[in-house]
DNA sequence: GTGATTGCAAAGCGTTTGCACCGTA
DNA sequence: TACGGTGCAAACGCTTTGCAATCAC
């Protein structure tokens, strides 16, 4: 499962860790190859769990510590869902629209380009002046439907 | 502020919860006023300590236990935003998307009819079912703009 | 070597639970 | 009167902080 200690993407972001000024330790290089590889979004826990698979005296501060580094630096983004606000899931720049299955967690991302009417339309309505959007579908992925 | 103390969706609120087989408590009232009034999402504190200008000796339980049964009866719902995931506001049937202040919170909703298109041309591209979706801007109101 | 980073333990904070008392129906 | 609802205090779970030891550079 983690065998491969490190994807193209870990290997992307240990080195903007650096280019930041931040060492490259084992604690952050557990926590990376586990968000890099993952396609759910995942909390503290998850990430703690998974990681210390991988790196057996990982603390779950250090998770919280590389986290907030991480999102500093815009490699991740958080996950907002009913039941979960304190996921995070490698984050692409560009792709602010997720798709995310309701059973497995797992997230797509999609583009949602020609929403600028819509929030043209709400802004004049509405009087706002629009700077950001969030779009979360929520359902099921291919392989979720097939299992119920 | 707080001299109306019962406005009309007020009302409605109350009769809901009693069709449902809950008492009409002081404690409910006061909750229930601060919402129904409130252009804003407020979390459990806020909520309370507004509450308490009407009920001084209402308790912050209480304030927890009628938010689960005001969401319970979809009269109400959560409002995710970048940094509160716990605050709540009068929910509409049929207007699931929201316009929030980046400033001052307040909250509009609008329809967003159009975007059937888009939902299925994603459930295409990616083979997940979409049974569910939230759209929220970010901005700053009308009444922020000016003081910016 | 030096200073950033670590893990542990403790503190902090928002939310939930247990319980005896109270108030609605 | 009965029992749903209340406030208090304590428990709980997740996250953050303080600190001495450790490790990357």
């Amino acid at each position: 499962m983690s065998s491969n200690p490190c994807s193209e993407q870990a290997t992307d972001w240990l080195a903007c860790l650096q280019e930041s000024g931040y060492r490259i330790t084992r604690p952050r290089r557990a926590v990376i190859d586990v968000l890099a590889e993952s396609d759910r979004a995942l909390n503290a826990t998850e990430i703690y769990e998974q990681a210390r698979e991988q790196y057996e005296s990982l603390g779950l501060v250090s998770v919280y510590r590389t986290l907030e580094k991480l999102e500093e630096l815009d490699l991740i983004q958080r996950v907002h869902q009913p039941d979960d606000c304190q996921a995070y899931i490698a984050g692409f720049t560009g792709h602010q629209h997720l798709m995310i299955c309701k059973k497995c967690g797992k997230v797509e991302f999609f583009d949602g380009d020609n929403l600028q009417p819509l929030f043209q339309r709400v802004a004049e309505e509405s009087g706002y002046q629009v700077e950001e959007h969030w779009l979360q579908l929520f359902g099921l992925c291919a392989a979720c439907q097939e299992d119920s």
